[in-house]
DNA sequence: TCCAGCTATCCGGATATTGACATATTCGGT
DNA sequence: ACCGAATATGTCAATATCCGGATAGCTGGA
């Protein structure tokens, strides 16, 4: 068990990362939008890079799919 | 220039990211909206957490603070 | 203490997203 | 090539976010 890394700069980013992670579960949109209260719809937008989604359900597909996200925030320390 | 990571699971959690780089970059909320075409009303709702608001404003933020996210996907090789 | 800058929050109307339903299209396996 | 599952996309009414403008509250500095 590796784990893949990608950098993240834009909804269609985080998309793909979300539908990989879907597929390597072997989940359908539609069974992945069952178990999370959303429409079939509202899980093809987002893997497609919709930019106008709301955040609550591109965490809750995180979640869902097991990826996990990390912020770098650059530091100049003093 | 060291670099800050954080796990990020809500938006809260990236709104406080957020938070932390505009204020290390010395930013008002004011400014940082106007130079994205953003309303001060927005960059607070991120910040504290809002979970219905669109993906593209919180990228929109990440990029002009500087915050780079990262995805890691555990993916089981064969 | 006074004041200016910053941030959180209210209202109101315009606009866009939403889910449900339906369906065209694509894809994978046999 | 065929068939069923999966996915992309259309419409539509309902709903919620959007911004502007305004403002109250908070904070730090002079």
């Amino acid at each position: 068990m590796s784990t893949a890394r990608t950098r993240i700069h834009s909804p269609s980013d985080i998309g793909l990362v979300i539908q990989q992670a879907r597929l390597a579960r072997g989940l359908s949109q539609t069974t992945l939008a069952d178990q999370l209260g959303l429409s079939q719809r509202a899980v093809s937008e987002i893997e497609s890079g919709k930019p106008t989604i709301y955040m609550r359900k591109v965490f809750d597909l995180l979640r869902a799919t097991g990826v996990e996200l990390t912020a770098e925030l650059p530091v100049d320390e003093r």
